[in-house]
DNA sequence: TTAATTAGTGATCGGGCGATAAACAACCGT
DNA sequence: ACGGTTGTTTATCGCCCGATCACTAATTAA
């Protein structure tokens, strides 16, 4: 009984938690876990790491394909929570304020080696939600910024962006984004103030803007096309 | 007799290359196999790919891991062949030619399925190969391009480039290269024209440089920190 | 206190993996 | 035509994988 007591106090074991507080531990650390070794990684190892055995797993999911699933949702769901269409849409800042600070925002939440390697890994899958996540990207960041980059310079902001617009922020934003895989994937040394990185890459973006699209002779004739 | 005679005419099966041949079939097809299915795919779809057994890939390869270290030496040799450091050198030509056909040579080499997603698998596994590869890109054309740029806005150009130009180029080149991950992994539309999309990226990084650290008002002094 | 419920475990299954060894069959010099 | 050489296959090993099931033990309700 004495034994029984303090067995119950101590919780020797770290067993018996609440299903809500499993499942949710469960996806954080497969989070981790598969950022790291790729979905090709065990059930065991993964066990392991959590400190249970493999077979308790499939008590909380059907397979592994399904908490995979699981973890994809997460890691996806948490970055767009935030409001960023707004903070790039406030015509009252000036866009080169408004591009700054979206994108230090943007990348203090997806910049870290665990959002990167899935993000990677989902699109080498070919899955769903990487194209479900891109198309979002493109709706909601890339044609704002189009849109914003327009309306600045004077130009009709209603319109539907031409290809060449979108395929110019496009780049602008997958430079700005490369810069987290050579630092997390690559480990490459990178310039060590991401906002000054920041800064550039936008200030780039707004003078390349205007001169290819918006700037001083008038209408943005792209890439004006001398020969080669 | 007959029977042999024409076994040995028709060459019924695909049995007997000489081994040179079956080494350099094993490696190309290799190299689409693990581009598709990732390292983690078995050797013995390999070999049902290859119209053989799976037991005579090893007398070809000590090991599985060999096989893939002679995919990503191909993989990343093949694109260096060429002498590119030239064309980004010669001063007789204006610098936003030899960026355009530069970069127009580069991608028509590296935008392709297989080439992209083998590096980007390399890197995901953190192989020291896939860290040379971006080193030798630091040396040979990153650096090259600040170069070429400081001499054109009039700056000295045998200093060491600042991280914060290197940065900006990092940024210009990883936006180019991602459009080619956009449309060979994420499968997603494009600007159809590659030709534009680089044309426009080296118009705005160009212009980008001289606005950021060149241009008009004397020394560049990066990104002028006004308050966010 | 006791019975029912349920989180967690141990043992195990079928299958695919990388790798090996022995048998076979095509080629080559004689 | 013949015997050695060598490219290729058949059979198989040990291992690890995802998944299942019967069992144990902690919790809860009575």
């Amino acid at each position: 009984m004495s034994k029984k007591a303090s067995l119950r106090r101590a919780r020797v074991k770290q067993k018996r938690l609440s299903p809500d507080d499993r499942r949710k531990e469960f996806v954080a650390k497969a989070t981790e876990f598969f950022s790291e070794e790729g979905f090709g990684g065990g059930t065991r190892a993964l066990a392991r790491r959590l400190g249970v055995t493999q077979p308790l797993l499939y008590r909380y999911f059907p397979s592994k394909d399904d908490l995979i699933k699981e973890v994809y949702r997460t890691v996806y769901l948490k970055p767009l929570e935030n409001g960023w269409e707004k903070l790039l849409a406030d015509r009252s800042r000036p866009i080169r304020e408004r591009l700054q600070e979206f994108y230090n925002a943007y990348t203090n939440v997806i910049f870290n080696r665990k959002w990167i390697r899935i993000y990677l890994y989902s699109g080498l899958k070919g899955l769903e939600i990487n194209r479900w996540y891109v198309g979002v990207v493109r709706d909601k960041i890339i044609s704002r910024i189009i849109r914003e980059c327009r309306f600045e310079a004077g130009l009709p902001s209603h319109t539907k962006p031409t290809a060449a617009e979108i395929e110019m922020a496009w780049v602008f934003h997958s430079g700005i984004f490369y810069y987290g895989v050579r630092k997390y994937i690559y480990e490459s040394p990178v310039l060590e103030s991401k906002e000054q990185m920041i800064a550039d890459a936008v200030d780039a973006f707004l003078a390349g803007f205007a001169r290819v699209f918006g700037s001083v002779d008038g209408v943005g004739q792209s890439a004006a096309k001398e020969v080669v």
